[in-house]
This record gives C-alpha cells, sequence and structure tokens, in this order.
DNA sequence: CCAAAAGTGTTATCGCTACACCCATGA
DNA sequence: TCATGGGTGTAGCGATAACACTTTTGG
C-alpha cells in the first residue's frame, strides 16, 4: 500500500507554525499526526500530494515537493504501508478555515509539538533540515509569507529558519542585490511607527537568475 | 506495487559511466534498463535497494541514496508501480565481474547512453543533477575513485561531474585545506612520468568537518 | 634534451562581516 | 522629545580566481 503524509509548514510572526490534524480512525484515534491518504489506483502520487493539501486546507497554489520515501516494514503497526512524504509551504494568512476545521487541524509552534504517531516525528525534523538546506540555495522563504511583505519580516523569517539572528543591515543589502524583489510605494506601519516598505517578489527575474545560475546564500 | 530501481555510477579515467542492464522480461524483453526489483513484503525498502545494488555487482559497501519517487500512474504499461528510485556511487575497479555477467549489464558513458525504457531516462537525468548539487557540498565524489588516487585523478572526476575544467592549482589548493586526505608515500607513475603522489580519504577528519559545519566548494 | 604532466606561489578582486549613524513617527 | 524600529554606508578581512614558473623523468 503507498501512502502520501504531508508536512505543512506556515509562518507568522512569532515563527514557524506546523499544522497537525487529530487523527480520526484506528489505531491511535484521536492523536496527533501529519495529514495523509492513500494514493488512489489511477492517480499519480503528486497529485495526491497536491489533492491531500488541498482537502485540508483549501489551497491549491501552494509550494509543495517531495521529502522522501518512508518505508520500513513496521514503520505503521497496522499493515504493510510505503509514505511518500511531502512538505508544503504555505501562507497562513490566506488558507481557508473551514476545511481545516473539519479535519481537526491546528497550527503548533513548532518549537512547541505535540507527540506524533508512527514515525511522523522524523519526517518533521526531516522536513525541517531539509527546508533550512534548501532554503540557503533557493528563495523558497517567500512562500510562508503573505504576497506583500516588509524585509524586516522577511529577515524574521531567515531568523527562525536558521534558528540565528542575521545582520539587519547584510540581509537587506544582499537581498536586494539579487533584485528579485519589487517595492512597492506603501508602508507597513503595524509593527513600527516609521513604518516599513512592503515588497512583492519578482518571479521573471528571479527565473532568470537560475539560468545564470545563482546561489542565494543569506 | 512498489519497486526500487537503481541508477548506478562509476568512474575511470575517460569520464563518468553507467552501470545498465538488459530486461530479462516482457514486456520489452532485451531492451536497456536500470536495474531494478519489486520490495518484499517484509523488506525496508531501503534494505531493496541494497539488495538489488549486491544482486547486480556483488558490492555491499557502496553509497546509496534515495532520489525520489516516481509515481505516475501510467510510467509502467503493464502495471502501476510506484518505484523509489536511488542512487550508488562505486568505484568500477572493486566491482565483481560474475553477477555484472549474469545480468547482462555493461557500463556505457555517460555521454553515451542508449535508449532506456519507461522513465528511467529521467532517473537518470535526475541522479545526475543531484549528484552536481549534492557533490557542491558533500566529497561524494570520492566514492567513485578507488581507494588510492592522485590528485589529478580527483580532479578530472570533477571537471566530469561539473562539466568543466576546473583550475589545477586551485582546485587543489582548496582540497589540500580541507584536510580530509592522507598523503601516502607512493606515486602513481600510470599517466606521466613524473608521477603523482597517492592520496587516501580521510575519513575521520571529515566526519569533524562535518560537524563544524563544511562548506565544500570545488 | 625535450615533451608532458605534476607540483608550488603570488596577486588582484570580490563578497562577506562587523560595525555606527541617521530617519520617521506615535506616544 | 524620546523610544522604537527602519533605512543606509563603510572599512577590513578572507576566500576565490587568474595566472607563470619550476620539477621530474621516460623516451
Amino acid at each position: 500500500m503507498v501512502a502520501v503524509d504531508c508536512v505543512i509548514f506556515g509562518f507568522d510572526p512569532t515563527g514557524i507554525k506546523l499544522l497537525v490534524f487529530q487523527r480520526k480512525v484506528q489505531p491511535f484515534f484521536g492523536h496527533w499526526s501529519l495529514i495523509g491518504s492513500f494514493v488512489q489506483p489511477k492517480e499519480d502520487v503528486r497529485t495526491a500530494a497536491i489533492r491531500i493539501v488541498e482537502e485540508s486546507t483549501g489551497l491549491t497554489d501552494v509550494y509543495l515537493e517531495e521529502l522522501g520515501c518512508y518505508g520500513q516494514v513496521d514503520r505503521d503497526p497496522g499493515a504493510r504501508v510505503v509514505s511518500i512524504v511531502h512538505y508544503a509551504l504555505l501562507r497562513i494568512d490566506e488558507y481557508k478555515l473551514s476545511p481545516v476545521e473539519d479535519y481537526q487541524a491546528r497550527w503548533f509552534d513548532f518549537e512547541d509539538l505535540p507527540d506524533l504517531i508512527f514515525d511522523h516525528q522524523k519526517m518533521v525534523k526531516d522536513a525541517m533540515n531539509k527546508l533550512r538546506k534548501k532554503s540557503r540555495y533557493r528563495p523558497i522563504g517567500f512562500e510562508l509569507l503573505p504576497a506583500q511583505f516588509t524585509i524586516p519580516q522577511l529577515k524574521k523569517l531567515y531568523d527562525a529558519i536558521y534558528q540565528k539572528e542575521l545582520d539587519r543591515r547584510n540581509f537587506r543589502k544582499k537581498i536586494l542585490s539579487m533584485k528579485i524583489l519589487n517595492k512597492l510605494n506603501i508602508k507597513d506601519r503595524s509593527s513600527s511607527k516609521k513604518g516599513a516598505y512592503l515588497y512583492e517578489f519578482n518571479k521573471e527575474n528571479y527565473e532568470q537568475l537560475l539560468q545564470e545560475g545563482i546561489d542565494f546564500k543569506l
């Protein structure tokens, strides 16, 4: 049997979040777990992952990547299930509430997760490591922010991913030098009196950078 | 059904090689393909990959890593098979001939591969890309060389991986500065009159570097 | 003695790091 | 007017890239 489980990341000003679910079937009814599902006979594996994210969050256009195969014989005590784990990055502010509520879902601080069933804890740990590595050379961090964001917000996200405080000035300099941000002439005053300019991600310039062989080390 | 397919890399002085096999079952009997097998009911997925490499090369202690899941519905025209692809790096000079001969296997130049069945061509391409990326920050290139090797040999390998000629002097300087090579007082004269010193990979120092957070960019 | 590969050293440049200062504004 | 977060500039250091010369030895 082949299943897909999804590690779903979010971010808000207090830090990185994980969306976990209360299991609705035996065994371990009511325990916290990642969201998952069996792959249907006529369904591609990746399609299954997309479906699962949509069913559980209402979102269709999120960053979604394969993490790996979890295929220990005894990982699921009930039956032989091989799980193809994916991780998703989404903007917390965009996700639709109702499907999440149906699923008995909850956002947890990444630093303060409950116990998860089976090998889900390891999946989460591996996903976070992959996110750390990947964000060093791909600007996937943007996927976790609202479409419009300030540079201090972006820095806070990277502080959280790397678990250390980056230098304000160097961070700004580097990210701007890549020219993958469009500055808007609007200020966000929610976190300071002076206000910080809002930016948007410039996808075209980013694609071009990829061609030329970027290295995006923040 | 869950299967494992393996992309098996080798290297000799003329370049990077791939081990491919002549298929012994229908459909596509006799066509070239990667080596693979179904995962047994009581077998971990990774264990299956190790088994496949051993059965097809006779080698047990090779570098082996998961590449990803190939799970399109129609990738195998015969049946629904999800394949967990792995790639292996091995020292051509070490592999036992007889099992390979049983399997109707052949080493092909990576640049000059035959047509492969199903989506195996894409697996190979993806594996090579992963090898390129990974070798930028992990010294996995060593896995492809004999236990003892010269620095010019190592450079040739990285030339082949990156598909460009690195600078001889800078390459040597950098690799030596990492202190992950043990110099032997023996010269290999097979490729020049003057002869080049042989080195061994120093695993202890490498492990220590990993702790400290290496970045191995050549 | 010479061709061919191996081995070594130097210099200029670029990018990163580590800093200190000014700006705008609500309270 | 002052506390708070936002925005900008610069100097020093270290790593990288570009490059030329010497060494060894079989033919």
